[in-house]
DNA sequence: GACATAATGTTATATTATAACATAACTCGA
DNA sequence: TCGAGTTATGTTATAATATAACATTATGTC
């Protein structure tokens, strides 16, 4: 069973998430590692940032928290965005298009385009693998060569429904 | 059968598109005409300027159109804004998140939500209707009250694959 | 016409993202 | 280990997208 088949409403869930992050985290390192490329500090520190919550953070919320740490240095946005580019290149954070935010891949590495569920009372994610083969079938039938899927729900989680309005 | 159902993949296949936009157009006056709402003239300027195609306009492409018709009053971008909520909330119009840009809809009054196939070559769109029955099925399952569903899927269409490269 | 409401217009500014160039850090063979 | 090539980071300025707040005008109703 895969880490997504067993984790992929995880936002949802009770969870230890401290360990969610430990395993987040090294696998991201192996990942890299693997691949030959450079998961340096500054992408560890923003990849850090992320996999603080299963919430999506915006770029310049991310940023706050680089210049919030106490320490005198003042990082400007390109350095945020090109740390986003490198994890999201790797596989290791998803953009949420809906919401101009970036949110940390529950499954690094996975082949099947991601879908998203959003609560918009709790501000959690989801992050499904059930594929569209109707989509997909009707992309085929047409001719069209996907690329790139953007799939983003947006809603109610059931605690949400229980607790609020 | 529906005009969806003739009409989704309109973009990608030769057709008459005068007629397509007077139908849209007429067929916007009908709907609004019945919900008792105000096509108003800026409203349809708008409306019009993203019937011209196919293709997904930013909101500052559409204010560039309407401050170039020569006349001499200078548009600000609050304007463009508000008759894009306008019409999307009527459900004239399409808002792609993937692109920070608004598309005419293909069957006003649809209810099945939308997806849509973006050519990265010749940035045209085809809206579907294939909805997602195990997408659904899962949110279902996590007891998700789904509001609003974004799909766009990014590739290069049939007639691109083609020609290009 | 007087009033309430809806729509438009105006000004300023917030938010998100990138271009362009300077510096520093790593890599790897000579 | 030196230095040339490459990759990553830092810096400054600005582009692109979107909204807040308030003034004015148009519309419908009595
Ligand atoms: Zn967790
Ligand atoms: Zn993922
Ligand atoms: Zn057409
Ligand atoms: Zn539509």
């Amino acid at each position: 069973m895969s880490r997504k088949a067993q984790h992929s409403d995880i936002a949802f869930r009770k969870h230890d998430h401290r360990r969610c992050q430990r395993e987040l985290l090294s696998g991201a390192q192996q990942l890299c590692a693997r691949r030959k490329q450079r998961l340096t500090s500054r992408r560890r520190q923003v990849f850090e940032i992320l996999l603080a919550s299963h919430q999506p953070l915006g770029a310049y919320d991310i940023l706050a928290a680089m210049n919030r740490v106490g320490n005198l240095e003042r990082i400007a946005p390109p350095i945020v965005y090109r740390a986003l580019d490198f994890l999201m290149g790797e596989g290791l954070i998803h953009r949420i298009e809906s919401k101009n935010a970036f949110i940390t891949c529950v499954d690094p590495g996975h082949r099947c385009a991601a879908q998203f569920l959003i609560c918009r009372d709790c501000d959690q994610v989801a992050e499904l693998e059930t594929e569209d083969a109707s989509l997909v079938a009707a992309a085929a039938d047409l001719g069209f060569a996907v690329d790139h899927s953007v799939v983003e729900i947006t809603g109610v989680c059931a605690e949400c429904q229980k607790h609020g309005g």
